[in-house]
DNA sequence: TCTGGGGTCCTAGGACCC
DNA sequence: TCTGGGGTCCTAGGACCC
């Protein structure tokens, strides 16, 4: 007996350009994108013209010069994408959300109360477009990948089954970077081999894949290009790592730059990892140069944490290192910090015994109690009047921000 | 013709231990 | 005196995804 296909890879179409044609009926039909300096999302109209996300405003101007630009509604994006993936759940609780705008769901176990899966993709589209107005594409298939792949060739608007009889004839005619994991470089090297097709693909030997791709590499696209994915739905991710980062400009590499940077940057991971309670072990900093080559220091402590004092202080002793390793490098791009190692606990006892701490303030009070105890109080006062009410004294930031910051917090938004 | 920010996973080499 | 193998942890860098 041939296995049904029934996970669903369900896709907002050009989400948040989507969201905004849907709250003003004067943006429908139009070319029209989301953001200023970077477009953070394109209408299909505004596609049609080879506007991207992630492109330059002003490059999007030239290619399309009646394009709309349109500031973020950024808590509507995190409402109605919470909406539709919660229609998803109507139907079966395996659902695995994998961004804003995007999620699989297996709904094997209840085709006896909805009907095919089919069916339930048409009802779910049908309930977001009316409840929502928004417009979703969705793919079915009998594994992950390929549901991903079908609800692609789908958009927009649209719904494919790919039969399990029919897999690999779907699959084989398609370009290779259609294939989760193959992006441009590996679709340059395949290229050179002269592989262009998944088909092309599926035949190549597994060990000259391998020497072409790596190890873990080659096999995964070895087996994906079979339609061989083991991935079951997974409906809790616990997060690896946290991290911040912020471009610059083109800045001194001094000490003076980066202090007040990495203290942010610290603010904003130690607050995130606090009202989570994770706290992590393995601090890295990350400093581009203005040649955007970058260069990463990475350190593992004997004991996690997350006050932002502790992360900022092993951050600048990072840069430091790095600035006393490059010599000739006297302008930085970009700075970011990531923690990982991550342990779900709060960190306060942990951080007594660093040795970080060394200078108690009073008998059975040490500096990293105090700290964290100072942390906790500025994340109560943020809680109740905002990110921008209170932070550390020292940070002004003078960077020009071409992303605003209400995407930052949605990024930074737990999914 | 230089795109921002938040992530995941893999590779390779070195240190260290048994 | 060059003679093994296996495992784990760590760091640095790269590719990829949304």
């Amino acid at each position: 007996m041939e296995a049904t296909a029934t996970i669903l890879h369900a896709d907002l179409d050009a989400f948040y350009a989507s969201v905004e044609q849907m709250l003003d009926p004067s943006l429908r039909g139009r070319a029209i994108a989301v953001g200023g300096g970077v477009v953070l999302a394109a209408s299909y109209e505004a596609k049609a013209f080879g506007v991207h996300g992630g492109m330059p405003g002003r490059r999007a101007r030239e290619l399309c010069p009646h394009l709309i630009f349109v500031p973020g509604n950024f808590r509507h994006y995190q409402r109605l994408g919470d909406a539709a993936i919660g229609i998803l759940g109507d139907y079966t609780p395996l659902v695995e959300r994998i961004s804003i705008d995007e999620a699989f769901a297996d709904v094997a176990g209840c085709l006896h109360l909805f009907g095919s899966p089919a069916e339930i993709a048409q009802t779910v589209r049908t309930r977001v477009r009316r409840e929502l107005g928004l417009p979703i594409s969705i793919g079915i298939a009998r594994t992950k990948h390929l549901a991903k792949i079908a609800s692609q060739v789908a958009k927009p608007d649209g719904l494919l089954l790919v039969d399990p009889a029919d897999e690999l004839e779907f699959l084989h005619d398609l370009p290779v970077e259609v294939i989760w994991g193959v992006g441009p470089a590996t679709k340059r090297r395949l290229a050179e081999a002269g592989v262009t097709k998944v088909g092309q693909l599926a035949v190549m030997p597994g060990q000259s894949l391998q020497k072409l791709l790596g190890h873990a590499v080659g096999e995964k696209l070895g087996a994906l290009a079979w339609n061989r994915d083991p991935r079951a739905i997974v409906t809790d991710h616990r997060a690896r790592s946290v991290g911040a980062q912020s471009a610059l400009g083109r800045r001194p590499f001094e000490e003076r730059v980066f202090r007040p940077t990495l203290r942010h940057l610290a603010d904003r991971i130690g607050s995130r990892m606090r009202s989570k309670a994770l706290s992590g072990r393995t601090v890295t900093v990350r400093v581009r140069f203005a040649d955007l080559r970058s260069i990463t220091r990475a350190v593992t402590l004997p004991a996690p944490v997350s006050a932002t004092a502790i992360l900022a202080e092993v951050a600048e002793e990072q840069a430091r290192s790095v600035r006393a390793d490059f010599p000739n490098e006297a302008t930085i791009s970009l700075l970011g910090i990531s923690v990982s190692h991550l342990e779900r606990q709060p960190a306060m006892q942990l951080e007594f015994s660093l040795g970080l701490d060394d200078e108690a303030v009073r008998p059975g009070t040490s500096r990293g109690a105090a700290r964290w105890q100072a942390d906790r109080a500025l994340d109560a006062v943020r809680q109740r009047f905002g990110w921008e009410a209170i932070g550390y004294g020292s940070v002004v930031l003078e960077t020009s921000r071409s992303v605003p910051d209400a995407f930052r917090e949605l990024a930074e938004k737990d999914l």
